[in-house]
DNA sequence: GCCAACGTTGGC
DNA sequence: GCCAACGTTGGC
């Protein structure tokens, strides 16, 4: 199993909004960026996700899960673009910031850090177990 | 709301 | 194929 990283504006699209879709889940329609697609191009169906709130928040708040592998994103005609969909797993018990995570040291590779404008990303095996330590939630 | 960083587009 | 112009993202 991969781990991914979602980032979304809350005011448009927050973590309460995933959790209104239910076991359904949404389709994570409008990426338009050809590194972001690509990393969606190789997501399978029960990979894990966090949840990023960008532009205000900048924390990660919550576990989402790959429910649909990807297909034309619905918002387009553009063949070029394709999306997954992802459900709500579980909220962090403590939002684990962006500050938090800069100040650590442990996660200065992560896309979150250095490639700021990606807003789809991978994320590794061990990045992710200890940022849900810090959220002290269960991975 | 500003603007730096980055990605994409299109004229040449 | 270069690069200027333009558009978007997201931290501040």
């Amino acid at each position: 199993m991969a781990y991914w990283l979602f980032k979304s504006e809350p005011e448009v699209f927050g973590w309460d909004d995933l959790v209104a879709k239910g076991e359904k889940g949404e389709e994570w329609d409008g990426i338009r960026n050809y590194q972001a697609r690509n990393n969606m191009r190789e997501m399978k169906v029960g990979d894990r996700g966090f949840f990023y709130h960008s532009r205000s928040g900048l924390e990660i708040v919550g576990i989402v899960e790959v429910t649909a592998e990807r297909s034309q994103d619905s918002t387009t005609d553009d063949p070029r673009w394709d999306c997954v969909d992802i459900k709500a797993v579980r909220p962090f018990k403590v939002p684990v910031t962006l500050e938090s995570i800069k100040a650590d040291g442990r996660f200065d590779d992560m896309a979150l850090v250095k490639n700021t404008r990606l807003s789809v990303q991978p994320v590794t095996e061990t990045e992710w177990k200890a940022i849900c330590a810090l959220g002290q939630t269960d991975p």
